[in-house]
DNA sequence: TATGTTCCTGAAACCGGTTTCAAGAGACCG
DNA sequence: CGGTCTCTTGAAACCGGTTTCAGGAACATA
């Protein structure tokens, strides 16, 4: 029944009207007098005409949908983007078609085909190249999440320096000295930002940091290869920082396989709070990021006017203290940048 | 520069030639004299033309594009089945819109709406109503993922039998007796025919299964729940079940956390074999299926003629022997069907 | 009755590509 | 030199909607 046979003017004739008054039901205007408007509904219905996708964009010069490009789908950080983002274009009517980029070569050609179909585009930071991004941002409107915008782009992110405060707690508050840190600084514009903040509570603690991050992805199972990395060898770090949730909970599950308590033999910490964060025991210590309202502002953005002028927005996080680190399993804020309490 | 303003026909009058010329040097015909091919792209290159997809696609009555509809991004398991869907589909030069359900109630109206800007889509069972299945597969090609089709549809599933060899396993070989299964037989199909076949083990091999099975969902903090219900508690099982590596790998976290040792307090097993089961210590006895073959199937068979006859294919899985079933970390075939060899 | 409003409707143009068809140019053959 | 064939090119139709615009009917007002 619904075939695609029926078009405007097919269901036009069938109907004895013009093909203006089925478009002008079928798009819900009051234009049209209650016996025309049934005739025409009666024949839709019969024949369940669908108006094509094609022609309607092409008419109305729009997509009706927005593009969402982000490296991967790995654990619970992107589903909760990609939900937010959704959410808020069901708001606006407007579908969301997603790419993940799989850290592959192709992506850019990717992008570029996407944005031929798209009225916008988020793109997360580290996905695209630059080139490309500027290219989607001379065709559609674009916002880049959890990085770095160029000129002619908006952007949101969330705070990443929370990670040095983390750091710092570890330091002064738990008295430990030899840190590690799990995350590959080149992957991601988030990941810069928390090594560098790690550094930075170092250098302001008086504490020797480690001479390189364990280079690793941001997937669970790079957390148990760093578990491989720093535990089987001679001498373990007291506590390890990681980049997100996944990789501090990969390196839990290693380190409790190879006999070793969480924290008393090493505190490890992360960075999300992904909802396994409170459910293993002890409770991971880590960092709050306000994911959800990180893809509905993007989403937002993407419906602003273009003429606004849109800036870079940064979102609050807060730290998680749990069990990971050496605290009781009731969290309380860290130190205080100003000064320390114990 | 790359601006919507330029049309075909606006190249063509810059180019002092007729549209039709002009796209064809853009669909790269070779019916066109090098003088003319080269002016022409000229123009296109110096002021950024690119085809508009509306205008293309409603003259070529395809998209160019193919849906790719499922639950959640949890893990790797859609991770490999979305890149392996994409990687069959960048052969045939197709697009990939995916879209994650989330379980919300709205699905099937994205899916009706997708249904008009793509080709073919490929429905992973359980997440969108059986209604909405059939009337897009009125409109478009649809193959369903890991469950039963319909009369007018195709399917690619993999065997979940093989749950009952692994079942077997743990009360034939290793002697368990209290054996509980973690996952929600009426989620989806796949963890329908899991629970099937462990019941069917447990009749098979003259041992009573639980009652029930521990219904909660897939993700890894399910599997950390499942370990609250399940050792916190009076009596816990010799061994678990799992629908998924997943739940197992939460549930040996939860294990681990609460001084249990995996597999001499218990045992556990999973589905999938994804990368982390072979990292973690011991390593997750669990069921190699797979996932790549299941895509590429998927989107091969979107392709095929609209008259071919499809049924329903089924791959083969197999079992992986690691420790945490009671094996040493060296995987070996579990016991035959017909007979036991301990 | 003449005039002015309001409401409904359809003809036609338009969105931006592709493709068919026929015409014109030039090459080849007898 | 006339006829046929091949190659290149552009005019025009087409894909399936939406929207403008103007005409006609019904109704109100003077």
């Amino acid at each position: 029944m619904g075939n695609s046979r029926v078009t405007v003017r097919w269901v036009a004739e069938k109907a004895g009207v013009s093909p203006a008054t089925v478009s002008r039901v079928s798009r819900g205007s009051t234009q049209v007098s209650p016996e025309l408007r049934d005739r025409v509904l009666r024949v839709i219905e019969e024949h369940g005409y669908r108006p094509s996708h094609f022609g309607r964009a092409l008419a109305e010069k729009r997509h009706g949908a927005l593009g969402l490009v982000f490296p991967g789908l790995s654990g619970p950080y992107f589903s909760e983007l990609i939900q937010g983002f959704e959410s808020e274009a069901l708001e606006t009517g407007d579908q969301v078609f997603l790419l993940a980029s799989h850290y592959r070569a192709d992506t850019d050609a990717k992008v570029l085909d996407l944005a031929a179909r798209v009225d916008g585009m988020a793109i997360h930071a580290g996905t695209v190249s630059e080139a490309a991004v500027e290219e989607v941002a001379r065709q559609i409107r674009v916002v880049i999440m959890a990085g770095e915008a160029g000129p002619a782009q908006a952007s949101v992110s969330t705070d990443n320096s929370t990670v040095g405060d983390l750091t710092r707690h570890l330091i002064v508050d738990h008295g430990y000295r030899r840190l590690a840190f799990v995350g590959h600084p080149e992957g991601s514009p988030d990941v810069t930002a928390r090594w560098l903040a790690f550094l930075a509570a170092h250098r302001e603690a008086g504490v020797e940091p480690p001479a390189d991050p364990v280079r690793l992805g941001l997937a669970q199972s790079d957390g148990a290869i760093a578990a491989r990395m720093l535990l089987d060898e001679g001498r373990p770090p007291e506590a390890v920082v990681c980049a997100n949730d996944e990789t501090a909970l990969g390196l839990t599950l290693g380190a409790l396989g190879r006999g070793l308590r969480v924290p008393e033999d090493i505190a490890i910490t992360g960075f999300d709070d992904m909802p396994m964060a409170a459910l293993v025991r002890p409770g991971l210590t880590t960092v709050r990021q306000p994911v959800r309202e990180l893809a509905t502002t993007t989403a937002r953005l993407l419906h602003a006017p273009l003429t606004q002028k849109d800036g870079d927005t940064v979102l609050d996080t807060e730290p998680v203290l749990r069990g990971s680190c050496g605290c009781p399993d009731g969290a309380t804020r860290p130190t205080a940048r100003t000064g320390g309490d114990g």
